[in-house]
DNA sequence: ATGGTTGCAAACAATTTGCACCAAA
DNA sequence: TTTGGTGCAAATTGTTTGCAACCAT
């Protein structure tokens, strides 16, 4: 058996308990939507995903809907890449992206002092009180797509 | 005369000069729509644009198309924030926003440190080589909707 | 057993395209 | 004058809803 399926197996077994955690029911679908991210390893577009899940046999309407179930329980998170189409992403990576302009290729970055930011913010706010969330997004031009400016 | 309506007849007089800098003609809906964008001074969406340049007379095809050509040109920028529907700001406001994850009320915020964090991105990235455009956006609450969670 | 979840069909909403006419430069 | 912009209608794409059958717990 390879490293991988055990993996997958492994990471299966993972979210099905997060999943029953969270108050949800551990479907296949909503399994594989899990693992389909995890794999990934990067901000999947929707068209990706529908593509993906459909595949696997689920309709698209079941696709929205539980997209829009792990989002809101804080298990996915909506990326905007300015690509014209949302993308999703494994919530609690404490990264954010580079995206280039010209083609759309995504870097991981880390450490951009979100804290310290975030403290800034809620200071000199009057109304707010509480950061739950954040999304830091660059956009430039990578090495490639800068030359051929 | 008043001072308002001064404003906003230097306003489109700056727009117009602004969009023949670019090689864009300064049409009359064009320039509605930076104005109406400007004197917002806040993310405005999609909805609510439709909405007033209806009322200005100009027609839905026409806003996206002009939507998309300003943003192309980088004269205003697209934000998501998370309400369902993309939101467009004037761009060059150099502040990031703090959305309430409850009422969806917005509040900006500056001195994000984002010159440094471009820097230590850049310095970390293995294929990107300048940092253009960027997006921070906090999602969590405001003191009204944190009470009655 | 049973209440939440799914698939299908169809409604609905958002965005884009083709083309004739009009206007900014 | 000429090139690009606009409005209208219609196509296309993206997303949501209603309901009967199904399955995770």
């Amino acid at each position: 058996m390879k490293a991988s399926t055990t993996n997958k197996r492994v990471q299966e077994e993972r979210f099905r308990k997060t999943l029953r955690a969270v108050g949800e029911r551990a479907t296949p679908a909503r399994v594989a939507l899990l693992t389909t991210l995890e794999q990934a390893g990067r901000p999947l577009s929707m068209q990706t995903i529908l593509q993906q899940m459909k595949a696997f046999g689920t309709d698209q309407v079941t696709v929205y809907r539980s997209l829009h179930m792990l989002e809101q329980k804080g298990l996915i998170q909506r990326v905007d890449l300015r690509h014209g189409h949302t993308h999703f992403e494994l919530a609690a990576s404490d990264h954010h992206h580079l995206v280039c302009l010209t083609c759309g290729n995504v870097e991981d970055f880390t450490g951009c002092g979100v804290t310290s930011m975030v403290s800034r913010a809620l200071k000199q706010s009057k109304h707010f009180v509480e950061v739950k969330q954040y999304a830091v997004e660059l956009f430039g031009y990578c090495k490639r797509c800068y030359k051929n400016k």
